[in-house]
DNA sequence: GCCACTATTATACGTTTGTATAGTAATGCT
DNA sequence: AGCATTACTATACAAACGTATAATAGTGGC
């Protein structure tokens, strides 16, 4: 009986070769056809790996969710540190980076729909979901008050927390729909519309986001 | 032998009934857990029935995407024709009907999350998307043309293209995140939330949405 | 080179899955 | 009531599934 050769990996690195594994069949195949078998050939280990790293294939699937969640949230609060001219170039960069590439990705958005569609069953799906949405929100209600402040704008916590909630929704719904390569209109036009759009949310003069990135 | 006594349906009863099990089952189980046995157990019949009304599980998963978006779509058209008191009541009942029950939805969240976790590998979910993506697209086109006309707001078909795509983003987004039972806010604030936005995004003058559903 | 540790492979098992098909009971017509 | 049609049940099958476990080869330390 001939055995195949291997290398060996450290924990870390096993571990998260496996969750993109995950990730790849899920993006691929979807929660009906994403096995065991399909994940561990993915990861180029045998099936019997697998339970030495996670108890159980729901374990993984549910440590692949916080994973993907981390790297998204991760993400985006490089995007929103990033160094900036300003508040409003700031909230601008932000906006924009979530609807074009790397982040609109039709890979990206059929794994969060994936989990998404999972979330009203499973209370683990629903619990990582909403402490990723809630950091979104933190995260634009962080760059949407000082450019409420600068341009004289009602700025209240109240008021900035409703404008975060349209603003994520806008980005959710653009991102999601822009990604998914639907051939409706060219996407390349989606980081004006969401700018145009978010400076009519916070109503801000026009051209104000629009022009902090434009060349 | 006892063989369980059953009841003979039409056609079209029995394959809706189908359908809605695949549905229901979907919603609880997704697409990893909606099995041929649970779905006709669902549907109160025996698993031997589903191949006379489907020739695959496949073909029955793709036909009940397009039966729920067909309710969803149906269900959008009737909201956007029905009576109102002007372009901008019209507008503003359709934008709020989408962020209110029984729109407002875990389950119907849920299913389309799934399915759009399907859509980038699935020629035929991508397809069933994009119909509807475009008839909610071409919906809110035609409400928002006689809005904007109204206003004295730039109105060609180019403005009012960008708008739709910005409000339908905004739209879905909230009503995405807003079923979601995240327990982050009142989801009874989300038709002001949109409205104010959506007034925001076409220029409107503050109000001219919200109060065009107040009481 | 030797050895201990352990990451990894290969295999097994019981259960579940989607698909296939023969048989029969419900139902409408005469 | 009798009969023909056919919607539906029950069962079978091969393959795939998640889980479990014994064996072994890779690797670092000495």
């Amino acid at each position: 009986m001939t055995r195949r050769s291997y290398q060996r990996l450290g924990e870390d690195a096993r571990r998260n070769a496996l969750l993109e594994a995950t990730l790849d069949c899920l993006a691929e195949d979807g929660m009906g056809g994403a096995s065991v078998r399909k994940i561990a050939e993915r990861a180029g280990v045998s099936a019997g790996l697998i339970r030495h790293y996670f108890s159980s294939k729901d374990e993984m699937i549910h440590e692949a969710y916080a994973y993907l969640m981390g790297q998204l949230t991760g993400a985006a609060a490089d995007s929103a540190h990033a160094a900036s001219e300003g508040a409003s170039q700031a909230l601008a960069h932000f906006i924009a980076a979530n609807v074009m590439q790397p982040n609109l990705s039709s890979r990206k958005v059929s794994l969060w729909a994936t989990f998404i569609g999972r979330v009203r069953a499973g209370a683990r799906y629903a619990e990582i979901h909403r402490d990723s949405y809630r950091e979104f929100l933190d995260l634009l209600e962080a760059l949407i008050h000082p450019v409420l402040v600068q341009h004289g704008r009602p700025a209240a916590p109240a008021a900035c927390h409703g404008h975060a909630i349209a603003l994520n929704g806008l980005i959710d719904g653009l991102w999601l729909e822009g990604s998914l390569g639907h051939g409706l209109y060219d996407p390349a036009r989606l980081p004006v519309i969401a700018l145009t759009a978010a400076e009519g949310i916070l109503r801000l003069p026009d051209g104000t986001l629009v022009r902090a990135i434009a060349p």
